[in-house]
DNA sequence: GAAAATTTCGCAAACGTTTTCGTATTTAAA
DNA sequence: TTTAAATACGAAAACGTTTGCGAAATTTTC
């Protein structure tokens, strides 16, 4: 279907994409004012019963859809939130999304998602782009290569928003949302200890993310408690290239000095491990066992099953939402607490750290 | 930093969250005409090289940021893409985003994405919350359950671009991106039939969907081509949920004429049969084979390895992407013609389809 | 040197909403 | 019957852009 219109300097016909009719255009339909079109849609108590009726059973007849742009000019707000991750093909980024698309989309908020793909450069291009208030708030989680916090500050500064989730950001006064980092990784280690492991390894993304901090001290403390020295060397810093882990990983476990048991923080250097170990004639769990922070749904069926900590990712968004919420629908919110709140994750032992 | 206006009716102090400076002010700032600035902004060739300088470098002193919304209403587009797909937790789907993000990130377009959780009235609704021009154009891939095409028809109507992949609807005059469906399952099913199979089964989510319907077309040619005829019970119709997928194959495993392999028409039906294998004593690939439509990348880690057939779903979603951005930047474009361009899968053979 | 053409900029309309205020009409109170 | 209050609606401004047209100022042409 064509529209055709006068324009109004040439006053030539053109042909526009027809987006529908205008409130405008609904008003001259009923033979009212715009005003009472409007407040008649928005259910005011200023409009009489019958014309409410009138309108919105026209407006429905008419199929009127109301310009979301003119409103959220008008309203300076945008009932959109936006949502960055440091990747897309994951397991617990995807199922943090499905959580918060689940409430959000209960009240009518859209969602913009943004990949940063570890790259701090393409993470501060996004923000800048967020910055002219194209989303209401936004929920992220940081890239591996972020240590300098400038670009996240002057958009919280600017009084967007902005909360995180699993690599959370200290430096920002705002909620976090995150696992049981600390004792997940302490626990996944004194399991590692206990099922023998005398030489545990700590797989690591970046230094700087707060859940390799936060995990890596749990790994340290577990160790101490049991009267180990961590080693250096067996705290592993990898890459976003999976060749590349599986290279770094390879070698470790060729190095004379090899680990008996690996605390992968991320499920990516977990798999890259299994490749690494495919390459040698190692065999998990005899000679090497491993536990890894991962939220597979499939970890149960990897050669051998990979024994998890899992973080209640869905509700982890869905947390993330009901907070945003609050704050974008209710008035008078004041700003988002300084906060960081913890759910704990679960540990699911298979295979991969057995005893036989 | 908080900025205060006086009302315009009341006159009184408000507080508004700070979202930078206008256009207007801007001009103020520089002594010129709101219309000159945005000239100058837009390298207008009506505006002089001197105080196009002088524009930019005081918008960049002042960090101005265009309001999006202001733009949207008076252009009448978003430099948006709705994403529109039956489920987050999912290799294939969230590579195409990858692939899609890609291209229109360069092109300063966002993406709003959404799950219909293979629910076909969540898509209704998402398609009739499309229909307000919030997006520029949709690409998608249906959800299970969807068969009567209207909600899809109406927007396409409007005039729309709609661009769908994978699970297509052949009822929509657009450009559908798919891969070699038919070859592939052929293939496939030839595979297995060269590895001893003599009952294949086929799974499937819903008969309605165009990837079931081209798969199973291709799987009986393959059994026919080799003198076997298909067997009803064994194209099996699973649902969205996988534990009621793995009882259904559970029971079919243990129905005394069970077949000896599988071709599964989607990822998560491949891993429902592994779970329901375990269930069992059964082994594969002894006792059954299976190859299946997957792009996991750690298919190489299960236990058994995956045999798959890999669609190039990043290319896909590129391909959706170059197609758009085209039919959005370039001026008067066609509407996106009625063809079905076609991407080969790599089949990629593993231990689920050995011969031992 | 006058006319014509070009360069450079400003005015104001328009996109489609929401909301303040004014006002006519009806209802209630005195 | 007057007056006050309540009800129901309209006029118009405002959000922040872009752009057609008009019009000075400058340069070019003859």
């Amino acid at each position: 279907m064509i529209r055709i219109f006068n324009d109004f300097y040439t006053n030539k016909p053109k042909i526009v994409m027809n987006n529908g009719i205008s409130l405008k255009e609904l008003a001259a339909e009923l033979n009212l004012a715009p005003s009472t079109v409007s407040r008649a849609l928005n259910d005011s108590y200023e409009i009489s019963e019958a014309t409410k009726k009138k309108v919105i059973s026209m407006a429905e007849k008419l199929n009127y859809q109301p310009n979301p742009f003119a409103r959220s000019l008008r309203e300076n707000k945008s009932k959109t939130i936006a949502v960055i991750i440091p990747e897309r093909i994951n397991y617990f980024f995807s199922q943090v999304i499905d959580g918060i698309e689940e409430i959000t989309s209960e009240h009518g908020y859209h969602l913009l998602v943004y990949s940063t793909h570890e790259d701090v450069e393409k993470e501060k291009k996004i923000l800048s782009l967020l910055q002219n208030g194209r989303a209401d708030a936004i929920v992220m989680s940081v890239s591996s290569q972020t240590s300098d916090v400038s670009h996240l500050k002057r958009l919280h500064d600017r009084g967007l928003p902005i909360l995180f989730f699993d690599r959370i950001c200290s430096e920002i006064p705002t909620t976090k949302f995150i696992t049981n980092d600390y004792e997940s990784a302490f626990e996944g280690t004194k399991h590692l200890i206990q099922q023998g492991c005398k030489k545990i390894a700590f797989l690591m993304l970046s230094k700087e993310l707060s859940i390799t901090k936060e995990r890596h001290r749990g790994y340290v403390d577990a160790l101490k408690m049991s009267g180990m020295e961590p080693e250096p060397a067996f705290s592993l810093h990898c890459c976003h290239s999976d060749e590349d882990n599986t290279q770094l990983i390879w070698e470790l476990l060729l190095s004379s000095n090899r680990p008996d048991g690996i605390l992968s923080s991320v499920e990516k250097l977990a798999l890259a491990t299994y490749q690494a170990v495919k390459k040698t004639n190692l065999s998990i769990p005899d000679d090497l066992k491993i536990i890894s922070f991962s939220n597979m749904s499939i970890a149960g069926l990897l050669n051998p099953s990979l024994t998890t900590i899992t973080q209640p990712a869905e509700t982890i968004g869905e947390e993330c939402a009901k907070l945003l919420i609050k704050k974008l629908t209710k008035p008078r919110q004041p700003d988002l607490l300084n906060q960081v709140i913890t759910i704990p994750s679960k540990i699911t032992i298979r295979e991969s750290t057995l005893v036989r």
